[in-house]
RNA sequence: GUAGUUGUAGCUCAGCUGGUUAGAGCGCCGGAUUGUGGUUCCGGAGGCCGCGGGUUCAAAUCCCGUCUUCUACCCCA
Protein backbone atom coordinates (compact mmCIF):
# COMPACT_ATOMS: atom_id res chain seq x y z
CA UNK A 1 0.00 0.00 0.00
CA UNK A 2 1.06 3.48 -1.15
CA UNK A 3 1.54 5.86 1.82
CA UNK A 4 -0.64 9.32 1.72
CA UNK A 5 -2.18 11.50 3.17
CA UNK A 6 -5.95 13.06 3.11
CA UNK A 7 -5.87 15.68 1.14
CA UNK A 8 -5.39 19.71 2.98
CA UNK A 9 -3.41 18.17 5.86
CA UNK A 10 0.19 17.93 6.41
CA UNK A 11 3.47 15.84 8.17
CA UNK A 12 5.77 18.40 10.08
CA UNK A 13 9.40 17.70 9.78
CA UNK A 14 11.95 18.42 13.24
CA UNK A 15 12.73 21.45 11.24
CA UNK A 16 9.39 22.99 10.48
CA UNK A 17 7.98 21.90 13.97
CA UNK A 18 11.31 24.15 15.28
CA UNK A 19 9.77 26.91 12.98
CA UNK A 20 6.38 26.61 14.07
CA UNK A 21 7.48 26.70 18.00
CA UNK A 22 9.28 29.68 17.38
CA UNK A 23 6.11 31.35 15.82
CA UNK A 24 3.88 29.75 18.93
CA UNK A 25 6.21 30.28 21.72
CA UNK A 26 6.82 34.20 20.17
CA UNK A 27 2.78 34.58 20.36
CA UNK A 28 2.74 32.55 23.64
CA UNK A 29 5.04 35.24 25.63
CA UNK A 30 3.20 38.51 24.79
CA UNK A 31 -0.58 36.05 25.60
CA UNK A 32 1.08 35.71 29.08
CA UNK A 33 2.59 39.05 29.58
CA UNK A 34 -0.83 40.69 29.20
CA UNK A 35 -2.23 38.49 32.30
CA UNK A 36 -4.17 36.20 29.36
CA UNK A 37 -4.14 32.26 31.26
CA UNK A 38 -4.56 29.09 28.61
CA UNK A 39 -7.42 26.76 28.07
CA UNK A 40 -7.59 23.94 25.77
CA UNK A 41 -11.11 22.24 24.53
CA UNK A 42 -11.30 18.83 22.32
CA UNK A 43 -11.13 18.26 18.64
CA UNK A 44 -14.60 17.34 18.48
CA UNK A 45 -17.61 18.78 19.82
CA UNK A 46 -20.98 18.37 19.58
CA UNK A 47 -22.58 19.51 16.06
CA UNK A 48 -25.32 20.92 17.62
CA UNK A 49 -22.91 23.13 19.35
CA UNK A 50 -21.27 24.34 15.98
CA UNK A 51 -24.09 24.43 13.15
CA UNK A 52 -25.72 27.82 12.79
CA UNK A 53 -22.55 29.95 14.22
CA UNK A 54 -20.81 30.20 11.06
CA UNK A 55 -23.75 31.23 8.56
CA UNK A 56 -24.33 28.74 5.56
CA UNK A 57 -20.92 29.07 4.63
CA UNK A 58 -19.67 27.94 7.61
CA UNK A 59 -21.90 24.58 8.08
CA UNK A 60 -20.69 23.16 4.59
CA UNK A 61 -16.96 23.40 5.49
CA UNK A 62 -17.66 21.84 8.97
CA UNK A 63 -16.03 18.03 9.40
CA UNK A 64 -18.62 15.83 10.68
CA UNK A 65 -18.31 12.60 12.80
CA UNK A 66 -20.05 9.45 11.47
CA UNK A 67 -21.71 8.33 14.42
CA UNK A 68 -20.67 4.34 15.71
CA UNK A 69 -22.29 1.54 16.02
CA UNK A 70 -25.33 0.75 13.44
CA UNK A 71 -25.88 4.72 12.57
CA UNK A 72 -27.88 3.36 9.46
CA UNK A 73 -30.48 1.63 11.57
CA UNK A 74 -31.49 5.72 13.19
CA UNK A 75 -31.15 7.56 10.39
CA UNK A 76 -33.57 9.48 8.85
CA UNK A 77 -35.64 7.11 6.28
CA UNK A 78 -36.97 9.76 4.55
CA UNK A 79 -34.10 12.16 4.12
CA UNK A 80 -32.10 8.49 2.93
CA UNK A 81 -34.60 7.63 0.17
CA UNK A 82 -35.13 11.10 -1.27
CA UNK A 83 -31.03 11.25 -0.85
CA UNK A 84 -31.11 14.29 0.56
CA UNK A 85 -27.42 15.06 2.63
CA UNK A 86 -28.64 17.79 4.97
CA UNK A 87 -31.70 16.51 6.29
CA UNK A 88 -29.79 12.96 7.12
CA UNK A 89 -26.88 14.67 8.41
CA UNK A 90 -28.25 15.28 12.11
CA UNK A 91 -29.45 11.51 12.21
CA UNK A 92 -26.51 10.10 11.65
CA UNK A 93 -24.06 12.11 12.90
CA UNK A 94 -24.18 14.26 16.50
CA UNK A 95 -20.47 15.26 16.50
CA UNK A 96 -17.88 17.51 14.60
CA UNK A 97 -14.80 18.66 13.89
CA UNK A 98 -14.09 22.42 15.92
CA UNK A 99 -14.39 24.68 12.91
CA UNK A 100 -12.65 27.48 15.02
CA UNK A 101 -11.74 28.26 18.65
CA UNK A 102 -14.19 31.10 19.28
CA UNK A 103 -17.11 29.20 19.67
CA UNK A 104 -15.84 26.52 21.74
CA UNK A 105 -14.55 29.15 24.22
CA UNK A 106 -17.93 30.21 24.24
CA UNK A 107 -19.62 27.15 25.46
CA UNK A 108 -16.40 26.69 27.88
CA UNK A 109 -17.35 29.98 29.26
CA UNK A 110 -20.86 28.81 29.88
CA UNK A 111 -19.88 25.70 30.87
CA UNK A 112 -17.78 27.02 33.74
CA UNK A 113 -19.10 30.09 34.34
CA UNK A 114 -19.13 28.90 38.55
CA UNK A 115 -15.48 28.26 38.16
CA UNK A 116 -13.94 31.11 36.33
CA UNK A 117 -14.18 35.21 37.71
CA UNK A 118 -14.80 38.30 34.93
CA UNK A 119 -13.65 39.57 33.44
CA UNK A 120 -11.89 36.23 31.93
CA UNK A 121 -8.69 36.52 29.79
CA UNK A 122 -7.42 33.30 28.03
CA UNK A 123 -5.52 32.17 25.04
CA UNK A 124 -5.93 28.93 23.32
CA UNK A 125 -3.77 27.78 20.53
CA UNK A 126 -4.86 24.32 18.92
CA UNK A 127 -5.61 22.68 15.53
CA UNK A 128 -9.17 23.66 14.01
CA UNK A 129 -10.69 22.10 10.74
CA UNK A 130 -12.27 23.32 7.86
CA UNK A 131 -13.60 20.99 4.92
CA UNK A 132 -12.54 24.06 2.50
CA UNK A 133 -10.69 23.47 -0.86
CA UNK A 134 -6.62 23.77 -0.35
CA UNK A 135 -4.80 26.77 -2.08
CA UNK A 136 -2.22 29.33 -0.96
CA UNK A 137 -2.36 29.76 2.67
CA UNK A 138 -5.22 27.86 3.17
CA UNK A 139 -5.50 24.27 4.79
CA UNK A 140 -7.99 21.63 5.67
CA UNK A 141 -5.95 21.40 9.41
CA UNK A 142 -5.01 24.50 10.32
CA UNK A 143 -3.51 26.38 14.09
CA UNK A 144 -5.47 29.18 15.32
CA UNK A 145 -3.79 31.08 18.30
CA UNK A 146 -6.82 33.00 19.88
CA UNK A 147 -6.85 35.47 22.81
CA UNK A 148 -10.05 36.77 23.96
CA UNK A 149 -11.58 37.98 27.07
CA UNK A 150 -15.16 37.69 28.10
CA UNK A 151 -17.00 39.52 30.75
CA UNK A 152 -16.50 42.91 30.29
CA UNK A 153 -17.09 45.97 27.65
CA UNK A 154 -14.35 48.12 28.26
CA UNK A 155 -12.77 49.40 24.94
CA UNK A 156 -9.47 48.89 27.02
CA UNK A 157 -9.41 45.62 25.85
CA UNK A 158 -9.51 46.69 22.08
CA UNK A 159 -6.62 48.37 22.55
CA UNK A 160 -5.01 45.69 24.31
CA UNK A 161 -5.73 43.24 21.98
CA UNK A 162 -4.10 45.28 18.86
CA UNK A 163 -0.92 46.26 21.44
CA UNK A 164 -0.88 42.51 20.98
CA UNK A 165 -1.45 42.34 17.56
CA UNK A 166 1.36 44.87 17.43
CA UNK A 167 3.75 43.62 19.82
CA UNK A 168 3.81 40.15 18.40
CA UNK A 169 4.63 40.73 14.96
CA UNK A 170 7.35 43.23 16.21
CA UNK A 171 8.97 40.40 17.90
CA UNK A 172 8.28 38.55 14.59
CA UNK A 173 9.93 41.38 12.63
CA UNK A 174 7.45 40.50 10.70
CA UNK A 175 5.59 44.59 9.01
CA UNK A 176 1.96 44.39 9.34
CA UNK A 177 -0.94 46.89 8.62
CA UNK A 178 -3.71 46.70 11.44
CA UNK A 179 -6.69 47.46 10.13
CA UNK A 180 -10.09 48.64 12.56
CA UNK A 181 -12.99 49.28 11.91
CA UNK A 182 -16.57 48.80 13.22
CA UNK A 183 -19.23 46.30 12.74
CA UNK A 184 -21.36 49.50 14.42
CA UNK A 185 -20.62 52.02 11.55
CA UNK A 186 -21.04 48.88 8.82
CA UNK A 187 -24.54 49.04 10.41
CA UNK A 188 -24.93 53.17 10.38
CA UNK A 189 -23.55 52.91 6.98
CA UNK A 190 -26.55 50.99 5.98
CA UNK A 191 -29.22 52.22 7.74
CA UNK A 192 -27.78 56.08 6.58
CA UNK A 193 -28.63 54.13 2.92
CA UNK A 194 -31.95 52.68 3.99
CA UNK A 195 -30.84 49.20 3.85
CA UNK A 196 -30.56 48.38 7.06
CA UNK A 197 -31.91 45.15 6.50
CA UNK A 198 -29.15 43.94 3.73
CA UNK A 199 -26.03 44.96 5.77
CA UNK A 200 -24.70 41.44 5.61
CA UNK A 201 -25.33 41.72 1.46
CA UNK A 202 -23.84 45.24 1.81
CA UNK A 203 -20.22 44.45 3.92
CA UNK A 204 -19.76 40.88 2.12
CA UNK A 205 -19.75 43.33 -0.99
CA UNK A 206 -17.40 46.41 0.12
CA UNK A 207 -14.85 43.56 1.61
CA UNK A 208 -13.81 42.94 -1.62
CA UNK A 209 -12.71 46.41 -2.41
CA UNK A 210 -9.41 45.90 -2.93
CA UNK A 211 -9.87 42.81 -4.72
CA UNK A 212 -12.22 44.25 -7.10
CA UNK A 213 -12.38 47.84 -7.06
CA UNK A 214 -15.27 50.36 -6.66
CA UNK A 215 -16.98 49.00 -9.66
CA UNK A 216 -16.86 45.40 -8.70
CA UNK A 217 -18.72 46.67 -5.42
CA UNK A 218 -20.99 48.45 -7.29
CA UNK A 219 -21.96 45.66 -9.78
CA UNK A 220 -21.65 43.22 -6.47
CA UNK A 221 -24.21 45.40 -4.54
CA UNK A 222 -26.76 45.38 -7.55
CA UNK A 223 -26.38 42.15 -7.90
CA UNK A 224 -27.78 41.84 -4.15
CA UNK A 225 -30.55 43.79 -5.01
CA UNK A 226 -29.30 47.34 -3.91
CA UNK A 227 -30.74 50.19 -5.16
CA UNK A 228 -28.49 52.47 -7.21
CA UNK A 229 -29.65 55.30 -4.54
CA UNK A 230 -28.19 53.44 -1.37
CA UNK A 231 -25.15 52.64 -3.58
CA UNK A 232 -23.80 56.53 -4.19
CA UNK A 233 -24.88 56.85 -0.24
CA UNK A 234 -22.68 54.04 0.48
CA UNK A 235 -19.89 54.89 -1.88
CA UNK A 236 -19.32 58.60 -0.39
CA UNK A 237 -19.22 56.89 3.21
CA UNK A 238 -16.53 54.83 1.77
CA UNK A 239 -14.44 57.82 0.85
CA UNK A 240 -14.08 58.65 4.18
CA UNK A 241 -10.91 57.99 6.32
CA UNK A 242 -11.52 60.16 9.45
CA UNK A 243 -13.34 59.62 11.92
CA UNK A 244 -15.16 63.23 12.63
CA UNK A 245 -16.33 63.68 9.02
CA UNK A 246 -17.97 59.63 9.86
CA UNK A 247 -20.11 61.19 12.68
CA UNK A 248 -21.55 64.19 11.41
CA UNK A 249 -22.71 61.48 8.34
CA UNK A 250 -24.13 59.35 11.19
CA UNK A 251 -25.61 62.29 12.65
CA UNK A 252 -29.14 60.39 11.95
CA UNK A 253 -28.05 57.00 12.48
CA UNK A 254 -28.09 56.01 16.36
CA UNK A 255 -25.74 52.99 15.99
CA UNK A 256 -23.34 54.10 13.16
CA UNK A 257 -23.00 57.32 15.81
CA UNK A 258 -22.13 54.18 18.83
CA UNK A 259 -19.80 53.12 16.67
CA UNK A 260 -17.52 56.10 15.98
CA UNK A 261 -17.74 56.29 19.65
CA UNK A 262 -16.51 53.37 20.10
CA UNK A 263 -13.86 54.15 17.61
CA UNK A 264 -12.79 57.34 19.52
CA UNK A 265 -13.06 55.34 22.86
CA UNK A 266 -10.51 52.97 21.68
CA UNK A 267 -8.48 55.68 19.65
CA UNK A 268 -7.96 57.01 23.70
CA UNK A 269 -6.91 54.03 24.86
CA UNK A 270 -4.48 53.42 21.74
CA UNK A 271 -2.78 56.46 21.18
CA UNK A 272 -1.40 56.53 24.54
CA UNK A 273 1.77 54.30 23.01
CA UNK A 274 3.12 54.57 19.61
CA UNK A 275 2.63 51.31 17.71
CA UNK A 276 5.30 49.65 15.88
CA UNK A 277 3.39 48.36 13.06
CA UNK A 278 0.86 51.03 10.76
CA UNK A 279 -3.02 51.16 12.73
CA UNK A 280 -5.37 52.21 10.57
CA UNK A 281 -8.99 52.54 9.99
CA UNK A 282 -10.50 51.29 7.56
CA UNK A 283 -14.49 51.54 6.77
CA UNK A 284 -14.11 48.86 4.27
CA UNK A 285 -13.06 46.46 6.83
CA UNK A 286 -15.77 44.22 6.90
CA UNK A 287 -15.04 40.73 7.99
CA UNK A 288 -17.24 37.64 7.20
CA UNK A 289 -18.17 35.81 10.73
CA UNK A 290 -21.45 37.25 11.45
CA UNK A 291 -21.66 37.27 15.36
CA UNK A 292 -19.03 40.43 15.86
CA UNK A 293 -21.26 43.61 16.85
CA UNK A 294 -18.45 46.18 18.00
CA UNK A 295 -15.19 46.75 16.89
CA UNK A 296 -13.29 44.44 13.97
CA UNK A 297 -9.32 43.55 13.47
CA UNK A 298 -7.78 42.22 10.34
CA UNK A 299 -3.90 41.74 10.01
CA UNK A 300 -2.35 42.22 6.44
CA UNK A 301 1.76 41.06 5.60
CA UNK A 302 3.34 43.93 4.30
CA UNK A 303 4.86 43.13 1.01
CA UNK A 304 3.82 39.76 0.66
CA UNK A 305 0.30 38.03 -1.26
CA UNK A 306 -1.44 36.78 1.17
CA UNK A 307 -4.96 36.70 2.63
CA UNK A 308 -4.83 38.46 6.16
CA UNK A 309 -3.17 36.66 8.76
CA UNK A 310 -5.19 37.53 12.07
CA UNK A 311 -8.67 38.59 12.28
CA UNK A 312 -10.91 39.29 15.27
CA UNK A 313 -13.07 42.16 16.67
CA UNK A 314 -16.25 42.55 19.84
CA UNK A 315 -19.09 39.73 19.72
CA UNK A 316 -21.86 40.94 22.60
CA UNK A 317 -23.59 37.74 22.30
CA UNK A 318 -22.10 34.67 21.84
CA UNK A 319 -22.85 32.87 25.04
CA UNK A 320 -26.23 33.73 24.46
CA UNK A 321 -26.58 30.90 22.48
CA UNK A 322 -25.47 29.04 24.90
CA UNK A 323 -27.70 30.44 27.46
CA UNK A 324 -25.87 33.27 29.37
CA UNK A 325 -26.82 36.36 28.76
CA UNK A 326 -25.13 39.71 28.97
CA UNK A 327 -21.31 38.69 28.20
CA UNK A 328 -19.55 40.72 25.57
CA UNK A 329 -16.25 39.35 24.32
CA UNK A 330 -13.49 40.89 22.37
CA UNK A 331 -10.65 38.52 20.92
CA UNK A 332 -8.21 38.30 18.31
CA UNK A 333 -6.79 35.44 16.59
CA UNK A 334 -3.14 34.76 14.69
CA UNK A 335 -3.53 32.18 11.90
CA UNK A 336 -0.01 30.24 12.40
CA UNK A 337 0.22 28.73 9.17
CA UNK A 338 -0.36 32.05 6.88
CA UNK A 339 2.57 33.40 9.68
CA UNK A 340 4.87 30.56 9.09
CA UNK A 341 4.44 30.84 4.86
CA UNK A 342 4.97 34.72 4.93
CA UNK A 343 8.14 34.62 7.10
CA UNK A 344 8.92 31.55 4.99
CA UNK A 345 8.76 33.77 1.96
CA UNK A 346 10.59 36.21 4.12
CA UNK A 347 13.29 33.95 5.61
CA UNK A 348 12.27 35.75 8.56
CA UNK A 349 12.44 32.93 10.98
CA UNK A 350 16.28 32.69 12.91
CA UNK A 351 19.09 31.14 12.18
CA UNK A 352 20.01 29.18 15.11
CA UNK A 353 18.44 26.87 16.97
CA UNK A 354 18.92 26.58 20.31
CA UNK A 355 16.96 23.56 21.04
CA UNK A 356 19.41 21.32 18.87
CA UNK A 357 22.09 19.23 19.34
CA UNK A 358 25.10 20.38 20.53
CA UNK A 359 27.71 17.37 20.23
CA UNK A 360 27.60 13.95 19.05
CA UNK A 361 29.83 11.83 20.41
CA UNK A 362 31.74 8.81 17.86
CA UNK A 363 33.45 5.79 19.28
CA UNK A 364 35.67 3.56 16.96
CA UNK A 365 35.33 0.06 19.10
CA UNK A 366 32.93 -1.41 21.38
CA UNK A 367 35.57 -0.51 24.30
CA UNK A 368 35.81 3.44 23.58
CA UNK A 369 31.76 2.95 22.52
CA UNK A 370 30.91 1.98 25.97
CA UNK A 371 33.13 4.41 27.44
CA UNK A 372 31.46 7.11 25.22
CA UNK A 373 27.79 6.25 26.68
CA UNK A 374 29.20 6.92 30.39
CA UNK A 375 30.56 10.51 28.64
CA UNK A 376 27.26 11.19 27.18
CA UNK A 377 25.53 10.76 30.51
CA UNK A 378 28.24 13.29 32.03
CA UNK A 379 27.14 15.68 29.44
CA UNK A 380 24.03 14.94 29.66
CA UNK A 381 23.70 15.78 33.48
CA UNK A 382 24.98 18.68 33.21
CA UNK A 383 22.06 19.68 30.86
CA UNK A 384 24.10 20.05 27.48
CA UNK A 385 21.94 18.05 24.09
CA UNK A 386 24.09 15.34 23.72
CA UNK A 387 24.25 12.35 21.64
CA UNK A 388 26.25 9.40 21.04
CA UNK A 389 26.66 7.40 17.62
CA UNK A 390 25.09 4.03 18.35
CA UNK A 391 27.23 1.65 16.66
CA UNK A 392 31.35 1.93 17.02
CA UNK A 393 31.59 2.18 12.93
CA UNK A 394 33.71 3.79 10.27
CA UNK A 395 34.46 7.47 11.07
CA UNK A 396 33.57 8.64 7.54
CA UNK A 397 30.14 7.19 8.11
CA UNK A 398 29.55 8.83 11.67
CA UNK A 399 31.09 12.48 10.86
CA UNK A 400 28.70 12.43 7.57
CA UNK A 401 25.75 11.49 9.78
CA UNK A 402 27.18 14.32 12.06
CA UNK A 403 27.14 16.87 9.27
CA UNK A 404 23.19 15.59 8.11
CA UNK A 405 22.57 16.58 12.20
CA UNK A 406 24.16 19.60 11.57
CA UNK A 407 26.02 19.17 14.92
CA UNK A 408 29.06 21.94 15.98
CA UNK A 409 30.98 19.72 17.47
CA UNK A 410 32.08 15.95 17.61
CA UNK A 411 33.85 13.48 20.12
CA UNK A 412 36.03 11.55 19.23
CA UNK A 413 37.15 8.33 21.29
CA UNK A 414 39.55 5.83 20.64
CA UNK A 415 42.10 3.72 22.66
CA UNK A 416 44.30 6.66 22.98
CA UNK A 417 41.61 9.07 24.43
CA UNK A 418 40.66 6.03 26.71
CA UNK A 419 44.09 5.91 27.91
CA UNK A 420 44.77 9.93 28.29
CA UNK A 421 41.43 10.99 29.54
CA UNK A 422 41.91 13.64 26.94
CA UNK A 423 38.76 13.67 24.35
CA UNK A 424 39.41 14.58 20.76
CA UNK A 425 36.65 17.55 20.29
CA UNK A 426 36.19 18.23 16.49
CA UNK A 427 35.24 21.87 15.61
CA UNK A 428 32.62 20.93 12.68
CA UNK A 429 32.32 24.61 11.19
CA UNK A 430 36.53 25.14 11.47
CA UNK A 431 37.94 21.12 11.47
CA UNK A 432 39.86 22.09 14.33
CA UNK A 433 40.51 19.86 16.78
CA UNK A 434 41.22 19.84 20.17
CA UNK A 435 42.13 17.67 23.47
CA UNK A 436 40.12 18.04 26.63
CA UNK A 437 38.85 16.13 29.18
CA UNK A 438 35.26 15.43 29.81
CA UNK A 439 34.80 17.95 32.68
CA UNK A 440 36.45 20.68 30.32
CA UNK A 441 34.43 19.59 27.77
CA UNK A 442 31.09 20.77 29.91
CA UNK A 443 32.66 23.76 30.37
CA UNK A 444 33.26 24.04 26.97
CA UNK A 445 29.94 23.14 25.52
CA UNK A 446 27.97 25.02 28.54
C1' G B 1 -19.94 23.70 -4.59
C1' U B 2 -17.86 25.85 -9.92
C1' A B 3 -13.55 26.25 -13.37
C1' G B 4 -8.67 25.22 -14.82
C1' U B 5 -4.12 22.53 -13.63
C1' U B 6 -0.87 18.51 -11.90
C1' G B 7 0.59 13.26 -10.99
C1' U B 8 6.92 9.19 -14.13
C1' A B 9 12.96 6.60 -8.94
C1' G B 10 13.31 8.92 -1.90
C1' C B 11 13.28 14.47 -4.06
C1' U B 12 13.13 17.93 -8.52
C1' C B 13 11.86 16.88 -13.28
C1' A B 14 12.75 15.10 -18.95
C1' G B 15 10.32 11.50 -22.00
C1' C B 16 8.14 14.38 -29.58
C1' U B 17 2.66 13.15 -33.99
C1' G B 18 1.46 5.89 -29.54
C1' G B 19 6.56 1.66 -31.42
C1' U B 20 11.74 -3.02 -28.46
C1' U B 21 14.87 -3.06 -22.22
C1' A B 22 11.36 4.41 -19.34
C1' G B 23 15.90 8.52 -18.50
C1' A B 24 18.80 12.86 -15.97
C1' G B 25 20.33 15.69 -11.71
C1' C B 26 20.24 15.49 -6.55
C1' G B 27 19.86 12.05 -2.51
C1' C B 28 20.85 6.91 -0.77
C1' C B 29 24.26 2.41 -0.42
C1' G B 30 29.35 0.48 -1.43
C1' G B 31 34.48 1.54 -2.82
C1' A B 32 39.02 4.84 -3.67
C1' U B 33 40.12 6.42 2.18
C1' U B 34 40.58 -0.39 8.04
C1' G B 35 41.34 6.84 13.56
C1' U B 36 38.52 12.04 10.59
C1' G B 37 32.98 14.97 7.46
C1' G B 38 31.69 18.94 3.74
C1' U B 39 35.22 18.44 -2.32
C1' U B 40 36.39 14.82 -6.17
C1' C B 41 36.36 10.04 -8.80
C1' C B 42 34.39 4.91 -9.62
C1' G B 43 30.50 1.35 -8.94
C1' G B 44 25.47 -0.10 -7.28
C1' A B 45 20.45 -0.44 -5.66
C1' G B 46 15.94 1.78 -6.48
C1' G B 47 9.80 2.39 -11.11
C1' C B 48 2.07 -1.65 -11.01
C1' C B 49 4.64 5.84 -15.31
C1' G B 50 -1.63 8.06 -9.20
C1' C B 51 -5.80 4.37 -9.52
C1' G B 52 -9.79 1.96 -12.56
C1' G B 53 -11.80 1.26 -17.29
C1' G B 54 -11.62 1.97 -22.75
C1' U B 55 -9.39 2.52 -27.96
C1' U B 56 -5.25 -0.20 -30.43
C1' C B 57 -1.33 -5.40 -33.17
C1' A B 58 1.02 -2.03 -29.50
C1' A B 59 -0.41 3.08 -24.26
C1' A B 60 3.86 6.68 -19.52
C1' U B 61 1.96 8.86 -24.30
C1' C B 62 -4.88 8.97 -26.95
C1' C B 63 -10.23 8.81 -24.62
C1' C B 64 -13.57 8.36 -20.15
C1' G B 65 -14.08 8.04 -14.91
C1' U B 66 -11.90 8.65 -10.11
C1' C B 67 -8.47 10.34 -6.45
C1' U B 68 -4.51 13.79 -5.59
C1' U B 69 -1.53 18.60 -6.34
C1' C B 70 -1.54 23.60 -7.28
C1' U B 71 -4.50 27.92 -8.77
C1' A B 72 -8.88 31.15 -9.52
C1' C B 73 -14.10 31.79 -7.86
C1' C B 74 -17.13 31.26 -3.36
C1' C B 75 -15.67 31.86 1.45
C1' C B 76 -11.83 32.39 4.88
C1' A B 77 -6.84 32.11 8.80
Amino acid sequence: MKPSLPKGVRDFTPQQITKRNYIFETIKKVFIKYGYQPIETPVMENLSTLTGKYGEEGDRLLFKILNNGDYLSKANKAALEKLNSNALTSSISKRGLRYDLTVPFARFVVQHQNDITFPFKRYQIQPVWRADRPQKGRYQEFYQCDVDVVGSDSLMYEAELVQIYDEVFSNLNLPVIIKVNNRKVLAGMAEVAGIADKMIDMTMAIDKLDKIGIEGVRGEMQKRGISNEAISTIEQILEITKLSPLKEAFINSEIGTKGVEELEQFHQYFDLKTPTNEVVFDVTLARGLNYYTGCIFEVKAKGVKMGSIGGGGRYDDLTGMFGLKNVSGVGVSFGAERIYDVLEELEGFPKEDTSALKVLLTAFDADSHLYGFSCLNWLRAAGINADLYPTPSKMNKQLKYANTRNVPFVVIIGKNEMDTGQLSVKNMNTGEQQSMTIEDLIQFLS
